[in-house]
DNA sequence: TCATAATTTATATTCATTCTAATTAAAATG
DNA sequence: CATTTTAATTAGAATGAATATAAATTATGA
């Protein structure tokens, strides 16, 4: 992904383009790559290439970049931290229980022939599964 | 769930029968309901009884609840806050959406002809869905 | 270029959770 | 029952993640 595309995503976006902006968006779409990341990761990661970021920012970025539906915020494992995932599409997890890390798996990769029905007065809008795996 | 039974609970689980615990455990199993609860929610609910007991406390025996078993922590959804679940045994989840509320669906709602392999070097442990609904 | 509104940032603040260390209480022992 | 031992409780401090504040900077477009 060009410094351009970087550009068009974030103008296409209605994301003004800035330093940091610009930075976290390669550092999290350049190479097309699924990643599940923390704020402190990211802004680490910037760090370490010499692209200092204020935690504060990496943290408004990445929230503006959810609510642009860039990155979605995902919740299971790990709780006390907020992870944010690459890929806004509907999928699943491996979840490592040794290491704590997310792996996706496709969304066609559970196929069911039981679902529970919604409870009275409710909608089932999104249903997501997390498979715990342990290295052997 | 008498006072005996609560007693014999804890007994058998190797903890002590203190004062706090006892609370605790008749609070979150006496009616064998399943139960999704923060520690604030615990203290809050036995400081309305008029048992009041420290919040470090309310932790530490919900942590030794999970590692006797007798609890399960959870972590899905409301990043930030832990929820500890009074059903231990394998099952899913309805999120709701609206009200961050989580009800148990049963194991065997989910029936699949489909599932992922496992990553290699890995074994599946354990698997769980969380169902996302939202009131209409 | 200039004006305006948005963004960045250092810093303070909030909130959930854990840690510390002194006190209290439960179980075990005699 | 009295004593000893060991574990649990607790107030308060500390930690760590995330957000709020408000002043300085920057992007955008007029
Ligand atoms: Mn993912
Ligand atoms: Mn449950
Ligand atoms: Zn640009
Ligand atoms: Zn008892």
């Amino acid at each position: 992904m060009s410094d351009l595309d970087v550009h068009n995503l974030l103008a296409s976006h209605n994301l003004r383009c800035t330093r940091p902006r610009v930075k976290l968006a390669t550092l999290l779409f350049a190479d097309g790559r699924d990643r599940h990341v923390t704020a402190e990761w990211a802004a680490d990661a910037l760090a370490k290439e010499g692209d200092e970021v204020a935690l504060a920012t990496v943290y408004n970025t990445l929230n503006s970049f959810v609510e642009a539906g860039l990155l979605r915020q995902i919740s299971c494992q790990e709780a006390g931290r907020q992870v944010f995932d690459t890929n806004v599409e509907p999928h699943h997890h491996f979840y490592n229980e040794q290491t704590g890390e997310l792996t996706d798996v496709p969304q066609n990769a559970f196929r069911f022939y039981k679902m529970p029905a919604a409870p009275d007065g409710a909608e089932i809008v999104d249903w997501q599964v997390t498979v715990t795996i342990r290295p052997h």
